[in-house]
DNA sequence: CGCGACGTTGATTTGCCTCAACGATTGTGG
DNA sequence: CCACAATCGTTGAGGCAAATCAACGTCGCG
């Protein structure tokens, strides 16, 4: 089943060039995994043991405040990675909970596996780095956005950026993501459907 | 003056630890530069061509929206970064003004420079990837504080946290940077004084 | 000294939240 | 396969945190 991996390496290969033993080192650290809906890839308070790639399915990464309110940080389907990096890196409790709301095949590997990785596969390093770097870029960009932009605006970029996500994932998890109520976003949504 | 230098190695050397080949390379990467207050070392429209690490003085990152409301994003002050990331890794025009706050004495690399490095000293990379990674966790931080803080309680936490800063930067950039007006922290800071 | 930028204060407005009630849909056990 | 519970999205009434607008004192600087 090597062709498992493919869908992995072509993540990879976004921004760096793979050699077959490079393929190999890869599929060798990465290990197979399946979860159903409901499930937790991680709750908080356990260590994150694992970055996940994930094959199909769908998942979101949340905090749970103190006065109980969940906060969507992250979406993941297909072709993106689910992970709470502060703990993975860290190995302290996480603070996230990654919680499956679509049936999931993941392809998982641990910090070791990472550490391993670096060292026989200089170019996967590179790859980490460049992925951290695109993803400093976006979560700066969704700062700005948080503080220029109306509840409304940012619904409507990010039905723009992420057309499938809003699909694939409740009306409520999506608020939450946006910073808004529940109530809200339905209010948003019946006035652009009013305009329309 | 190898002295000069000294700061940025430290600052390198909290994640990797660097040979004195490494370190001559570095230094070899890096070029000094003055700048004094009120000056620009990134206009919006212009590509941003340096990372710059701030030796002394002060500095802020902000995005003037359409309306010409302008948000900080980040400040820097000594032994601190300063770079629109994404203008410099993809050289489109920067859509950040850093300006100088106070008299800055930076050291700075071109994207030329950083990729040498990366071949020369493989540990400037990692460096890299080290640092990026804190910073993603860092604003993932930042935005989870957005969604479930008030303004008072993330004005409270970057006091805990940045106490120089709030000393060091006018009180309405301070405001922009919490995601308040200039009026309503003031308004905070009469509370907090009247209680204590 | 006089100008302009900054911080403060108050009055008013507003975007979004809270709370509560209600159908519609989903899923679950008998 | 149906009945029931649970969850979700919607709608409305009322409330609050923070924005807006405007006026004023102060300070640093030319």
């Amino acid at each position: 089943m090597a062709d498992l991996y493919q869908p992995l390496f072509r993540n990879i290969e976004r921004y760096v060039s793979l050699t077959d033993k490079e393929r190999q080192h890869i599929a060798d650290a990465f290990s197979y995994r399946r979860l159903k809906k409901r499930q937790f890839l991680l709750q908080a308070g356990d260590p994150c043991l694992w970055e996940s790639y994930v094959l199909t399915g769908a998942l979101k990464s949340s905090v749970t405040d103190r006065d109980g309110a969940e906060h969507v940080l992250n979406f993941a389907i297909n072709d993106w990675w689910a992970t709470d990096e502060e703990s993975f890196l860290t190995s302290q409790p996480a603070t996230w909970d990654i919680e499956v709301t679509d049936d999931c095949e993941l392809l998982q590997i641990t910090y070791a596996g990472v550490q391993e990785l670096y060292r026989v596969a200089p170019a996967y390093e590179r790859f980490d780095r460049i992925c951290f770097q695109q993803a400093y870029i976006h979560l700066q960009n969704r700062i700005y956005a948080l503080y220029s932009q109306t509840a409304e605006e940012r619904y409507t970029a990010f039905l723009k950026r992420y057309p499938v996500i809003g699909q694939r994932f409740a009306q409520k998890y999506v608020a939450s993501y946006l910073g808004v109520t529940p109530e809200h976003l339905s209010k948003l949504r019946r006035q652009r459907a009013l305009v329309n």
